[in-house]
Parts: C-alpha cells; sequence; structure tokens
DNA sequence: CACAATATCGTACAAATGTACGATGTCAAG
DNA sequence: CTTGACATCGTACATTTGTACGATATTGTG
C-alpha cells in the first residue's frame, strides 16, 4: 500500500526540516539542526541522498549546490508515519493511544479546551471527504 | 534519562505478545504471532534473548524451557515509546498529533464520544498525581 | 534406559541505519 | 586564468536489526 520504504529516525530528522523550509540544501539543513545536533556536512548529505533515493525529495541544481524539495507532501508522510505507529503499538487502534496521552498528562488544560473544540468540530462533518494524496512531481 | 536502548519493530512485536499473557514461552510467542506472520522458532527466540539483554524482560526456567516476563511495565513501555515518537514527529507536541487522528478520521463517532467523555474526567483531576514507574524486579 | 522430540546456546549473516572519508568538480574573487 | 572555498560523488565502515543455522542439552515415553 506505502511504496516508498520507509524513514529512518536520523531521515525523518532531516525531512521535517526541508519541510519546514519547502525545500533545503544540504548546509541549511545542518544550520537548522538544533544545538548540540552535531552532524557532519557529509552525513546530512548522506540522509538526503538517502530521502531522495527513497522517492521523499526531489532535487534540483540550484547554483553551486543542490535544492532538496519534498516530492510527497508532508502531511501524507506524517499520516503514514502515524498510522504504522499505531498498528504497532495498538493494533490499529487510535483511541487508546489518545487515553494514554490525556492520561499520561500531555496535553495542557489549554490544549484540552483546544481538542475539546476540535471535537465539536468533528461533530459537524459527517459526510466524508476522501483527502486527496497524490504526490508532487518536479 | 531512559536506561536500556528502545525497543526495535520486530521486539516490540514479540514484547506485546509477552505483555498480553504476563509471560511467556519461545513457543507461546511464537503460536500467538498472527497468521502470516511466520517467523522460525529460532528468530522468536533471538528477539525474546534480546529483549532480555536489552533489560525489558526476565528469565525463569519452567520446566523444559524458560519463560520469559515483564521486567518493566508494559505501560511505561508504552508511555517511553509514545514519547518518544512524538519528540520525533512533533517536537513533543502531543495536541498535533491527536489533532491528525481528529482530522484523518481515525476515531469512529463512537470513539470521539469515549473522547469526550476522557476530557469530562480530565477536567475533574487538577491535582497532578506522579505516577509511580519502578521497574518489577524478579 | 534409550531415543525422538523439543529446548537452549552460541553464532552467522545480510540489510538497514548512523556516521563520515577522499577524490573530484565548480564557481566567485583576486 | 588560477586558486581557494565549498559542493558533489562514490565509497566505507561500525552498529543495529531481521532472520536463521548447527551443535548440544533435557525430557517425557516406549
Amino acid at each position: 500500500m506505502t511504496p516508498r520504504p520507509s524513514l529512518s529516525k536520523a531521515e525523518l530528522e532531516v525531512a521535517r526540516i526541508v519541510w519546514s523550509r519547502k525545500g533545503a540544501t544540504v548546509r541549511q539543513v545542518l544550520e537548522a539542526l538544533p544545538a548540540g545536533r552535531d552532524l557532519d556536512y557529509k552525513t546530512v548529505q548522506t540522509y538526503l541522498r538517502r530521502l531522495e533515493a527513497k522517492g521523499y525529495l526531489n532535487t534540483r541544481r540550484e547554483g553551486r549546490g543542490i535544492l532538496y524539495t519534498p516530492r510527497v507532501r508532508p502531511g501524507q508522510v506524517v499520516r503514514e508515519t502515524i498510522n504504522d505507529f499505531i498498528h504497532r503499538l495498538f493494533d490499529g487502534e487510535a483511541l487508546p493511544l489518545v487515553e494514554y496521552l490525556i492520561q499520561d498528562r500531555r496535553l495542557t488544560d489549554d490544549e484540552l479546551a483546544q481538542l475539546r473544540a476540535m471535537l465539536d468540530q468533528a461533530e459537524q462533518r459527517s459526510p466524508k471527504k476522501p483527502a486527496s494524496r497524490q504526490e508532487l512531481q518536479p
């Protein structure tokens, strides 16, 4: 069902940086890494190359270097990742996960309120919108 | 902060089986695997050994074979796993995850109602209970 | 008690992942 | 142009993970 290989931890880390700026070069990713996470330039480069090989990113020559841009929409990757996770940990049931989050106080009072608002919204929309999910071609 | 190495996918899969029956032998795990997932006896054995080596399970001779039992409480492992996941995907924010689940219709109407009930419950308990989290020693 | 069945133990090995080196190409400034 | 700075490309290599083999120990049953 999912054609492309899944993301490793390190790959997800750099993919998120690329997503956050709609595309990035090796150096940009390197600079966007959180303080303390000091990977080598070459290492980041390897992750970006692998992301392209796995089908998650496109490349385009941009002056001196290469610009990596999203090929699959981030939201879709996130959904797939969540889905995989829920299957591995809760047999595909989403509710137990949410239950854990609430029981474990992972939401502030404010967030609980926001969540409640979301539920109100969700109640509204019965008609199932099939959420388009093509890939972005270069 | 987390002393023990994290679980790999295959390890989590068998750990969950051990948890579900409060302990299991290699054969029991093998038989509890979902149809279609046919691992070799030796393979399951390796995963169980690794789980012990990583500190997740205890072992006890049980007649002919070895019984593997939980050493760390499943709930704690689940929490840690969720926590790690949320950090890797959402910088530690739980709400965006829940939002995704709702937006992506991962909860049935019934589950949405249950969730609402949970929120009502959560509203009740302001005093923060610090959730004990020791390990189960043999 | 001997044996067939079933365990365990030590080990193996390929693929995936994390991390990086050396050689080579390119471009902007002197 | 030449050179230095910074890129890319091909490759490497240790660790972790997925999966399993062969040798040896244990045990219920004929």
